[in-house]
Parts: structure tokens; sequence; C-alpha cells
DNA sequence: CAATCCAATAGGAGAAAGCTATCAAATGCG
DNA sequence: CGCATTTGATAGCTTTCTCCTATTGGATTG
């Protein structure tokens, strides 16, 4: 690819000091060396760009105008190596983070503090979708790493954030609503669960939930969010399934809200940072699980003494 | 130089097809070549810059970023390539002239038509200066070339423009002023004549022409600029002695005016347009004097016929 | 299970870029 | 004037880089 960046510098070099030799001695080169990268430059260009004499070296009006832009070509080669740099110990640049919408909006506005502490370059570019979607395209490349639940990713790597564990939320005039601690699936019988559409992971676990508490998933009010469900709820449309960090997070901002934890295996989901197996940002992507978990530990700290 | 041009252009390649094969076919190399290429740009740099799997290849976030400035790099060097075509087969850029006074004011205005149209890329920097400092200024390369007297000028090549010769301007009342042709060098005996200061050539030619004739050159009223002299000339402080494209264009604007040309050859002077021998600029400058050479036929077909 | 696809690896050939040594011209100094 | 110095160009040789063909290894596909 003519003119090198080398023969660029040479130029340069020659514009700095007025001579071919001194030129040579400032980018530690031989002469000839020096000369003939010129040369060739030159004659690849089909233009004079220095005009030898006696004393020394001169450019011409073109050469003069090749030294300008080389210049500047250089730099940005040297900029291209700073942000790569950068780069090489740390995440650096857009970060794209796909997340599950029961999780993305209550722990990572948690995790942003540490997160701009731990990596000043990193700008994280957020999209909220399903499992399924999630899983697509993260095998796509749209993602460079999402959080979800691992046993759907198949092909992946994977660091455990939290344990997501599940609730149930009654309208306030409801039993269930009377009592405090966790709950037994048994408590579930009979009654009608309120949960998010299908393709959600939730959903399917609600499903699960249902079959073995004998109990029935309304088919006809599936939120599309979670604040839908648990305004269903409250309105008397039946039980809402709400995962740990809503649920906590929720509670905490509003007091009259009576969750209680569903004290079974069937409602606990692992979470974690997923990234295809092949990324070689691996290394990385841990350290930026551990500010993840951090932040989960914190909101979930309630959950751990209940 | 690392990273290099073509490595850059592997990478965009890969960028563009997604694989290294299709990469490697897109720029006419063979895949291992590019793959080592690229291997080599990543240990550099020391950053993962692509992701490699069974499906193809995927750019991390890195190796994204750099694309995008690697892009901005390559343009620019095609844009350095474009620039030095252009200036192959023609003057362009800024071509720095220095011109004596009594000659640049008069040519270059007739030239520019001509010269725009020859050479639209180029920028003419012009300066005005007293013949001494053009050969000092136009060896030290402050000039790219000079418009003066070649015998002034050691070890420059040079193409003839035209033969200044000199006139004669003296007060209406003057005897002098009565006729109309060719005067001799005997008619300016005794006479007091006006010229510019020191350093200037054409008051080394007024010396010259004053110890001939038998005058003397006042040394009370040494000019600035030629139109000085001739004010002072039509003030009667003596014999103006002016050039050519001054006496003819002036005359041709001020009817009024009466000049005289001094028939002699001490009054003549070669004119030339003048580069240090070592300039590769050589063959441009031959097509720039053409331009000037006609500009100054045209500005001098009055004296030809007088 | 064979066929196919993709990237990495191996080994060798050619080009490119480097070096030392030398030359030719010109300048500078005694 | 003459000799030492400085300048860029040239010559010859060595090293490094870049590329190519051929092959391997792993994974996906029919």
């Amino acid at each position: 690819m003519r003119p090198t960046l080398r023969q660029m510098q040479y130029l340069i070099a020659i514009a700095e000091t007025g001579k071919f030799g001194d030129a040579a001695r400032l980018v530690n080169v031989s002469q000839p060396s020096l000369s003939a990268q010129v040369a060739e430059m030159e004659a690849g260009l089909g233009v004079a760009l220095v005009e030898r004499s006696r004393r020394g070296a001169m450019l011409t009006p073109a050469g003069e105008e090749l030294v300008r832009r080389a210049r500047i070509i250089l730099r940005e080669v040297e900029d291209l190596k700073a942000v790569a740099k950068l780069g090489r110990t740390e995440l650096s640049g857009r970060l794209r983070l796909g997340v599950l919408p029961t999780i993305g909006p209550y722990l990572l506005p948690q995790a942003t503090g540490d997160l701009r502490a731990r990596f000043p370059a990193l700008r994280l570019s957020v999209r909220e979708e399903r499992t399924i979607d999630l899983d697509e395209h993260l095998q796509a490349g749209l993602f460079d790493t999402v959080i979800s639940t691992p046993e759907d990713h198949p092909d992946t790597e994977y660091a455990h954030l939290f344990t997501e564990r599940l609730y149930a939320c009654a309208p306030p005039e409801d039993a269930l609503a009377e009592g405090d601690g966790p709950i037994q699936l048994e408590h579930l019988s009979g009654r009608e669960l309120l949960t998010l559409g299908e393709g959600h992971r939730l959903s399917a676990i609600a499903q699960n939930i249902a079959a073995a508490a004998g109990a029935a998933v309304s088919s006809e009010y599936e939120g599309t969010s979670l604040d839908a469900i648990r305004l269903m709820s409250q309105m008397g449309a039946g039980v809402a399934i709400l995962p740990s960090l809503y649920a906590l997070s929720e509670a905490r901002r509003d007091r009259g809200m009576n969750i209680r934890l569903i004290d079974h295996p069937i409602a606990r989901r692992d979470i974690a940072l997923i990234w295809r197996d092949t990324s070689p940002l691996a290394t990385s992507l841990h350290s930026l699980s551990a500010c993840l978990q951090k932040a989960s530990a914190k909101l979930l700290e309630r959950e751990a003494k209940g």
C-alpha cells in the first residue's frame, strides 16, 4: 500500500531537519535507507517531493502539501494505537448488553456508579429483550454479552451474578396478604397466577409453578410489564408472580405492598452474565460481572434475612 | 511502523465480509496471509480485534472502533495520493514567487487570466523585493522562483521573458519632452537622473547610464517607488529613468505623460523567470514562463512599433 | 459418517528494507 | 590554493517481511 507510513515518516523527518542525514538519524535509520525510501515514494507518486542540493534538502510545494497531510495521517495512527492501548487493559468503547426486562431496570441503575468508576471508557448500550430473542441476538453478534439464565443459552460461557427467587403478590384483602414470611407452593393451590406474555422466561417458570401447585396461569391478563402485573394483582385479577429484584426494589419504595417469598426450588433461577464461548472479551467480562454481582448483592440483602 | 496500512486494510475487509477467506479474496491475497497480518496486528496492539468462530469472523468492540478509525486513515491516504497526482502534471499548491517591484505590479495583473486557465490548482504567493534580497531569499528557499535579471543570480537556471528597456521621462516644459522618438545617451548629458534607492537593480543601471552619458544620479531624491520618481520628475526634480513595463502601462493610462525610449545597449536588461538549478520544478516553470512571456509581449507591443 | 467449510499452521520463495562502505561534488577553513 | 568535511547517491550484501501453496484441525451439515 503505497505510500507507506514509514515513507511518510521519513518525508516528515526531512521536512523537520532539512537534511537527509539528520533525518535518517532522527528516525534511527541509515541515510541510504532513508534516501531509498524517499526516492521510492517520489517514484510511486510520480512527483518530485524533495529538492536535493549541496546545502541539504528542501521540499517542493507538492512535498510541503504531502507533509502536511502525512502529519495528520501519522497522528491518527498514533491515536488509533492509543485507543487500542486503552482497550487492552479494560473494557472500553461501546459494549452491547442485552438484558431481561425483569432484571435490567432494577439491577443496572444500582450498578452504574461502580461501572463508571471501574470502566471509565466504557459506553454501555443496553437493550431489553425476551430470553429467546436474547439468545438469537447474542449468537448473531448483535450483543457482546447478555444478562440471562445460563441454561437457556447453549455454546456460551457465563459468570454467576445471583440467584433469583420468586415472590407472590396478592390484593390487600386477600388471605395471602395477611401473613409475612415465605409461603409454600400449596398456598397457591387453585389460585389464578399473573405473569408476563409468552417468550418471557418468567412465563415459563410461572407455568411450572402453576402445574406443581395446582394453580392456573391467567390467559386473559398476560402483562407486558411487571408493573402492569402488579397493578392487575392489586385490582384483584389474581396472584402476581414477581422476581426478586422487582419485588424487593418496589417493596422498598411502596411500603403498602404485600409480597411473600415462594419457598420452593422450582421458584429459583440462576442469573448470570453470559457471552459466546468464542468471545475474546471473557476476562474483561468477568470483571464486569463482579460489579454487577456486587450491585445485586446490595439489592438482595433484605432477601437474605427474610 | 505498526500497525501497517495493509493490516488496517485487511481488518476492514474482515469487517465488510465477516469471513477471513472472503476478506482475503476481497483484497486479492491468500487467506493465510491475511490471517497472519491480522494476528500480527492484534499482537502488536495487544488487543483482540476479531472473534473467530466456525461461522466466520466477528469484530470485538475494540475491533469495531479501530475499523472506524482505519477507514478514515485509509481514505486520507487516498486523498494524499490524489493530491500528488494533481501535482504530478501541473503546478499546484502554493508557489512562492519573488518579483522585482519594477515589474510585478505591471506584469502580473496582465497574466492572471492566462495563469488561472492554465494552472487552475495554482495559488501564487507573490512578494516584491529588491534584486539583492530576491537572490538571497531564492537561495534560502523562501522563494520557489523569481522574476529578475539572470546575471544577478548565480547557480540558477532561467527562462527568458522579455527584454526590458529604459525610458526617460522629463517635465512637460523640458526640452526632452518636445520630441517623440528614441533619444541617444548624449541627450542626457549634464542632466540629473532620478531612480530608485540603493539595492534596486534599476539604480545600478541608472548609475551606468549616468557615467556613460555624462549625467549625474540625484542623490537627494532617491525614490521608493516608480510612481514617486515619475511624480518627482513632473515636478521638475530631474529626468526619471523608467523601465518598459511601467512606462508603457502608465503612458497608456496617462496620455499627457511624455516618455522617450533611450536607444542604447546599456539601457537594456533581460528579464527572466529564474529558479535554483537544483529545482525539480524546472519543466513546470518553463510553462509558467510561457504564460508570463505572453503577457509581457502584449504589454510591450507598442514598444515594438516605436 | 462422509462431505464441506473455515481458520490456523508449516515450509519455502520472493520482495522489501536494512546496513556498511564508497563515491562524487561542493563547501569551508587554513 | 589545497585539504578536510559535509552532503546525498550508489553498490553489494544481509536480514526481515510478506506472500504463496499445501495441509491440518475442528465444527457443521446432509
